[in-house]
DNA sequence: CGACTCCTTGACAGCGTTCAACAGTAGTGG
DNA sequence: CCACTACTGTTGAACGCTGTCAAGGAGTCG
């Protein structure tokens, strides 16, 4: 381990508290909206800005030639973003539904004037920490995981965001959840079914005729079974012979 | 964008150059040597080294519960790995051949006694964002593309880190390139011989009677072709509409 | 009301997995 | 040196999960 950065692992979400202290006592906020689907930023342009989520919902994503789309990240409301190890956003941000941010320019790390914006910019670290590991679980999910145990994740994961409300709220579609797990939306809908067949969730408003935000509006009935289809991610391998052979 | 690291993104391999003022003049590296299939460091542990491989190969991984393997990254010779942005190693590490290595005990950027070592702390940035761009690119890959897709990129980061070499001497089994890229052994297997037939690639001593070490003895006859397969990763998306309405 | 978006569901195809057999090599021990 | 085992890689066949295509319902918005 290189960079001790901070021994507590607290969620993005709870920075919102002290935005302010996090890019030091000079930086300026200021309030922008985007309407739904707009632009915030483009891969490959310059990271100006730092954002964080007053309201509404921000996908990161990927885009291939051909359309194909992976979607890296969900932002909501506290979350805070934009952060890049170099100089580039290397995914596009736009925003799902009609989203408030604060924003202000960007906060560098080396070239601030004192040791005194280092200190503040432990807290970067903790978002880089957090940004890389969700990365890094989000690997073994699309590469090694079914359809149910990745939507398991998904619903865990945001469950756990929104600080498990009783009704969860999701303002993706399932064409933004099935990029973001890739699976077809398809594929989606349908393990939402079949978790709902099993009881581990319902839909508010009775199934049969949707409305329009319905199909989002999601209770967990059952979390330990969903926890269980999950499967376990980051379990230690069996222990073997392990001495490397000094000199 | 927030911390500006620095602008030259030089390949970890060519880092060996000057592998002494990454860690600082206080640093002893002491050499280890670890025979095939040997745990290097475990995932969930304190990572408390970093290490450059001086000969053999590395792979970097996670296991779900059942026994399904993700590969995170494969080290090759002058590669530096087990640098961590948090305090513990979050995926396991073993050697796939007899590997030699260099290491040095935990080098702590914000623990340093000296603004030395954080100056000297650029290059451990400039691994983290390597890291950091690796594994989202490899997201894309492994949640957006096809069998051949997959391989035809394998194959050309593959050829990139060892310097695009007449033969490519693969260290790694049909199973370890399946769990680094989501795959079967088979379907690597085939997808091998499909690139084959297409005359993109060769294996030297003649296809039919292998000899144990061959099909990992490659050779790229059509790089440009295996770039078109390999798809456009890192495209920006189609621009529209996208300044916030400001406040 | 009409166009659009979102979601669900069915039918079907296909890509990739699984199971299996076979071949070649390396390593081991007699 | 040779038999034996273990490992690796290739290939075939069948299966099945997931994608694709399609249709239909429901809600939203202008």
């Amino acid at each position: 381990m290189l960079i001790r950065v901070s021994t507590n692992t607290r969620t993005v979400a709870s920075a919102l508290d002290d935005l302010k202290a996090l890019t030091g006592k000079h930086a300026i906020w200021s309030e922008f909206k985007y309407s739904r689907g707009m632009q915030v930023f483009w891969e490959g342009k310059p990271a100006e800005h730092l954002y964080q989520i007053r309201e509404g919902a921000v996908r990161t994503y990927r885009l291939l030639a051909d359309g194909r789309r992976q979607i890296g990240m969900f932002y909501l409301p506290g979350d805070i973003f934009g952060v890049e190890i170099g100089e580039l956003h290397r995914f596009s941000a736009e925003a799902i539904t009609d989203t408030t941010v604060w924003l202000t320019g960007c906060h560098n790390l080396f070239e601030g004037p004192t040791g005194d914006d280092l200190a503040d910019s432990r807290k970067i670290f903790d978002l880089l920490h957090q940004n890389l590991q969700h990365v890094q679980n989000h690997m073994v999910i699309l590469g090694r995981e079914t359809a149910l145990e990745k939507l398991a994740h998904f619903l865990l994961e945001m469950d756990r965001r929104m600080k498990r409300p009783k009704l969860m709220l999701l303002p993706m579609t399932r064409r933004d959840i099935g990029d973001y797990l890739g699976l077809s939306l398809e594929t989606v809908s349908r393990s939402f079914s079949r978790f709902q067949d099993q009881g581990i969730l319902s839909f508010t408003k009775p199934r049969g005729p949707f409305t329009g935000q319905t199909g989002r509006q999601v209770v967990l009935h059952n979390r330990e079974k969903l926890a269980q289809l999950a499967g376990g991610i980051g379990l230690v391998a069996i222990p073997q012979q392990s001495e490397p052979s000094g000199r």
